[in-house]
DNA sequence: CAGCTGACAGATTTCAATATCTGTCAGTCC
DNA sequence: GGACTGACAGATATTGAAATCTGTCAGCTG
């Protein structure tokens, strides 16, 4: 029943500092800024969060999740044909990762900035991806549309890791590029012929 | 005829950047600094390199092409099967990039500072290992071995990007842990199952 | 006269003083 | 007594004046 304005929770907290870093960008938020957006002494923020570089680890999860949650669904859908959801799955990551980029760059090197620093979130998120990526695999294997020679998370990670030109953030200066959409198909349709039973 | 230390070549001015950049790392080397190096002063460099960039970005060039030329023996080996070649090429262009990462990694960072600024050699220089990996998937497609269902180059630009965690200075850091050797391995099998004639 | 020098203007970098921030904690307030 | 404050020490960031660097060019030198 406690209305938001009363009480500090830790998500007041993560709120008011993804706005503070959306304001300042992420070299100038300071802890103080984010206590003085939320009326309070910075000290109170030391009772929910033991560091600054903690907090920004957790605005960092909170990003990473929602990109996560967003793909789950295709991953989890066991009733489609497996090919055409990898194929979804990696489009729509591809897609996600390349409108964060566009829409807001400036934001988009915010969280570039956080993630960098959060070594731990980061290595969860990816975790996450490459589980819903062996999930797909599976499925296709035990369907008979994949064949693979290892087991299904060993291939998720190399289909991971060989789309990385788009997903990665480190390669989001050529998601602007014009012939972008057309190397992805490429490498796509090359990947999935390298799974299709034969 | 000319000796060494007479003349003031663009070599030699080359040769003394590379040595300046190697012991002042790239925020700290100066054309000064290279000037001092040949005892000379700074403005005869000036007739040899329009700007500090352009200097910067012929080190560079250089450097780039050192790689490129250990690479054309493999690609351009008409007689080996395609997919064994291939797989050499590949390997190659991974252990020549882990090496120079990790035997010297102050020398490797002072590198991908210069290739990040020299945007149009690295683009040739893209090209140029895109072209060889063409040749490859070209003489594999002729030989009956590998079946693509468009332009050898695409196909080939596709594997170039595949493979970028290993070869893109952007994952160097990742190139020291353990597994990576199999991740690889896990890449290059699923491409060149994708590439197979069947 | 071709190649080099060195002084110069404007841009960039350094450095040290100054201000701000992080993280702690004794004490205040419901 | 549990949540919050605010002063504090040490670490980090900002700032502006001084030093250095880049790129040019008129003149020297062999």
């Amino acid at each position: 029943m406690a209305p938001t304005p009363e009480t500090l929770t830790a998500e007041r907290i993560l709120e008011a500092t993804e706005e503070v870093l959306r304001r300042h960008g992420p070299a100038k938020a300071t802890v103080v800024d984010v206590a003085r957006a939320l009326g309070v002494s910075h000290g109170s923020v030391y009772r929910h969060f033991r560091t600054k570089a903690a907090l920004r680890e957790a605005v960092s999860k909170r990003w990473l999740d929602r990109t996560s949650q967003a793909l789950a669904g295709i991953a989890a859908d066991a009733e489609r044909d497996p090919a055409a959801r990898l194929r979804d799955w990696l489009a729509a990551l591809f897609e996600a990762k390349r409108r964060k980029a566009g829409d807001d760059p400036e934001l988009f090197a915010t969280y570039m900035v956080l993630t960098d620093e959060s070594g731990g979130a980061v290595a969860e998120h990816l975790a996450d991806l490459v589980g819903q990526l062996t999930r797909i695999v599976r499925d296709g294997v035990e369907s008979g549309a994949f064949a693979v020679p290892g087991p299904a998370e060993t291939e998720a990670r190399a289909l991971f890791h060989a789309t990385g030109r788009f997903h990665d953030p480190c390669y989001a200066r050529e998601w602007k590029q014009p012939g972008v959409e057309d190397e992805f198909e490429a490498v796509v349709e090359l990947l999935l012929r390298g799974l299709a039973a034969r």
